[in-house]
DNA sequence: CGGCAACACTTGCATTATGCAAGTTTCTCT
DNA sequence: AGAGAAACTTGCATAATGCAAGTGTTGCCG
């Protein structure tokens, strides 16, 4: 997706090289949510394509946002969750959605949204 | 850039369509800095291409986050600046801004960039 | 143990966005 | 009027996204 040189110095600049695209925030979302399975993120109502989603997951996992685990509930089977470095993401999620409850009409708040900070 | 439908009522959906690409957030903070001039952006560091510039400003033109105004310096000239409902996106900048600092290796800070909520 | 279904991807290809360079228009100043 | 800078626009190559279909890998049931 973005190359591998930075396009300056700028923390800014360099954040958006990372997390600067329509889909990434909202897989983050989905873990901050609590979501951990392929299929979870899929069934999100953006309605993520398949290679983008997976072609995302690769690269939080290369940039440690986030990481498999085994899957508690199917066991055999891994699962995605946050790292700490991927949970310190959480305030830039919770400005972008004060800032679209507040200023997009139409958007709603979901419940699971209030901040879990414990997870 | 974006479809004029969103893709679901999530506010950070919603937010990202609109701003959630390399170079609209790029933008605001040039604005958030005080550039104004067409020419002052494509100075930036990142070069941003004239195109995507002229396509950036047009967009946030029409969501009211920049409007125009006539160019103090050059008279006869026009010039962007955020409206009110711009300046609200700066805490977004700021929690991206904070976290490059913080977690990406090789970002520094710009002078200009200390909060003058005045502006 | 064999087969089928769900899950987790991968691949191929059309569409859209981005990047780059060059061209055009508008304005200012002399 | 003419030069030069600023502010775009256009054309085309490359890269990202979107969509549908295909593949491999469990997990379970008989």
């Amino acid at each position: 997706m973005n190359s591998q040189t930075p396009r300056s110095c700028c923390p800014v600049a360099c954040t958006l090289d990372l997390i600067g695209d329509k889909w990434t925030l909202l897989v983050i979302r989905d873990l901050a949510l609590g979501k951990s399975h392929f299929s979870e993120f899929q069934k999100s109502p953006e309605r993520i394509a398949t290679n983008i989603l997976s072609n995302r997951l690769t690269r939080l996992l290369e940039y440690e946002i986030v990481e498999k685990y085994p899957s508690e509930t199917i066991p055999g089977r891994d699962a995605y969750r946050l790292t700490k470095k991927g949970k310190t993401l959480k305030p830039i999620l919770k400005s972008i959605f004060n800032w679209g409850i507040r200023y997009i009409e139409g958007t709603k708040s979901f419940d699971e949204m209030r901040q879990n900070e414990s997870s």
